[in-house]
DNA sequence: TGTTTCAGTGTAAAGGATTACAGTCCAGAA
DNA sequence: TTCTGGACTGTAATCCTTTACACTGAAACA
């Protein structure tokens, strides 16, 4: 037993109830092609009476759209991809698309599978966030025309793909210069998962404020946290051992921001008296945190919704090329980062 | 330019060119009915060497089945429900089920609209968390043969629809007890959504946990946090300036938890000292919080798991009725509730 | 009156797969 | 030798809509 048990009502049907052709039945139904009032009258009654609902899977097959896109990504339980697939389904629904979600776990063959799924179920398009490693299986489908665009990572070598991304680079500029700015030295970097364009981006910013500020060697620490919390939290704890003991973390996303936090109270140092922290992504719980953790605040609703106007874009007219967008960054000043000012408990 | 521009290869492709019938193709393909070894052969190559991929819409329109599942939420942003989303796509994806994401908002209508849409789908079967309210609307859907689980919450006046549930009842009689037990009153309840299975459940079972230990009418109090940050914030807040103060807070839901810890800190309290806590669900960062929070712990990947297989035995089988899930709870104690075993730090 | 025109309608062909049914062919039985 | 049965294959119907094309009848025009 299934959707539709007890034989749904067809075109045909309401075509013979309301005795007319199913042609003109379909033109009242889609307001296409002229038909009169007095038909138009008919049909509706009967559609209504019959409370008819057309077969989408015959009407895709003919019409050759679904109104399905594809959303795959990494690991859909962070709260950074959660809001980027709330704005993905808002700007979808506006336009009565459909959302099909997948989860790869930083998987690039499982990727890969699911690529081929989506576009064997004819989707219009697809928002990819890539995981790290070589996309070269992509091709086939770009030369066969899917409409692609990728979300918050670039793809590695990507030929005309549109990304939609933050500013990682500035935005990892301007919280590490925050911290070097305020005198604290050394600066331990947390990083997320290896060889992604965020944390090759982040990690550049970085550099940036590093050169500017003439950091010595020493005063730049790399800790890998490779993006899951067991490591990260690791390497945070292992960070926190090295003398001279850093006086800043900052932590590549808001998982390695969280790690950090639990590896400072497990230490017992205080934060930000005795290390100071700054995460990138907010998220819910950041506010909440003893302190209130300062971060780099990105928009992943917004993010989500632009990659869904550029696809709707590359799927309307192919893909012109530069519609790549980077969205801003903005540095979300709370406690974690010793500032005066941001420091006291907001009401949320 | 969409995802299939310069024409797909079709089965009557492969048929030409392994000069067989299309009928003869498609039982290679499929692996049905009977067929030699030279022509499973020659069917093979020449559907390998155009790169034949099945057209999936006309597939499923002649064999009435889409192998895709709808995912109704009311908030995709909790992580409660992240959780679920990701227990839900991992059993699909081990039946190569598809899923389709949906976003109420926790409004009804839009509920409404988000089920009819799926139906016309052609969807093989629903996973909905139904907002609050009357769902008459889903009658003639079930008369049709929807195939319908719910999820998380049950549907009120539901005719044999199963429902996957956490035990609410039990897990905060447990909670409230917990509370209790330490001579922590007055209780405060700081409540989620309104008229929802799930905040009736747990309000019963505190009411079950009062009884049993004879609470007084003034030691019992019920905040309403209608299942939003700020409101729930301000509830907190208010709960906490009446005298005498309460001595414990439980939190409905993970949101309120948070809710209710920035309060204590905003009114300079401590917890657990002057004011203990649990919440319901358990999350990430639950235990990133200072203190970190104790909780009743749910299992929303076994839920969303759970539900798939009960609904795949709807689609199989019709309602056979006594498929509801009952799923345990366990309180798991951390800082929050002023327990001095499960107080310190752990290891992520 | 005889043509045009055009609004309104119907017929039938896609769209791409599965599958019931009807062959064909050959080995083995009578 | 003729028949039976089974293994294999092909033809065509089916799933349900949309829409190109053909048609009708009446109004508008000469």
């Amino acid at each position: 037993m299934s959707v539709r048990s007890p034989k749904p009502t067809q075109l045909k049907d309401v075509a013979e109830r309301a005795g007319m052709s199913t042609a003109t039945v379909s033109r009242v139904l889609n307001g296409q092609g002229p038909f009169s009032e007095d038909a138009r009258a008919r049909v509706l009654k009967a559609a209504q009476g019959l409370d008819y609902h057309p077969n989408w899977l015959a009407q895709s097959l003919r019409g050759r759209r679904t109104n399905t896109i594809g959303l795959i990504l990494p690991d859909i339980e962070n709260p950074f991809f959660t809001s980027l697939v709330k704005g993905v389904e808002q700007a979808a629904s506006e336009r009565d698309w459909n959302v099909i979600l997948c989860n790869t776990d930083e998987d690039l063959h499982r990727e890969e599978v699911l690529v081929r799924t989506l576009v064997e179920r004819r989707i219009d398009g697809l928002i990819l966030c890539p995981v790290a490693g070589s996309h070269a299986y992509l091709m086939p489908h770009l030369e066969r025309g899917l409409a692609l665009v990728s979300v918050n990572r670039t793809l590695p070598g990507r030929r005309g793909v549109p990304a939609i991304v933050a500013d990682n680079e500035q935005g990892a500029y301007e919280a590490a210069r925050h911290l070097l700015a305020k005198g604290l030295r050394p600066l331990a970097l947390l990083l997320g998962t290896p060889k992604l364009s965020t944390t090759e981006a982040r990690l550049a910013g970085c550099r940036r404020a590093a050169a500017e500020f003439r950091l010595r060697a020493g005063d730049l620490r790399v800790a890998m946290g490779l993006g899951r919390m067991g490591p990260g939290y690791k390497a945070a704890l292992e960070c926190l051992e090295a003398r001279p003991r850093p006086r800043a973390i900052f932590a590549f996303n808001n998982l390695m921001a969280e790690a950090a936090l639990m590896a400072i109270h497990y230490r017992g140092l205080r934060c930000p008296g005795d290390v100071a922290l700054i995460g990138f992504d907010d998220f819910r719980s950041a506010a909440a945190m003893t302190p209130p953790l300062t971060v780099v605040e990105q928009d992943p609703i917004g993010m989500g919704r632009r990659a869904v106007e550029v696809l709707a874009e590359v799927i309307a007219n192919g893909r012109p090329g530069a519609m790549s967008t980077r969205l801003p960054t903005r540095l979300l000043l709370r406690a974690s980062c010793g500032c005066p000012d941001g420091s006291g408990r907001e009401h949320p």
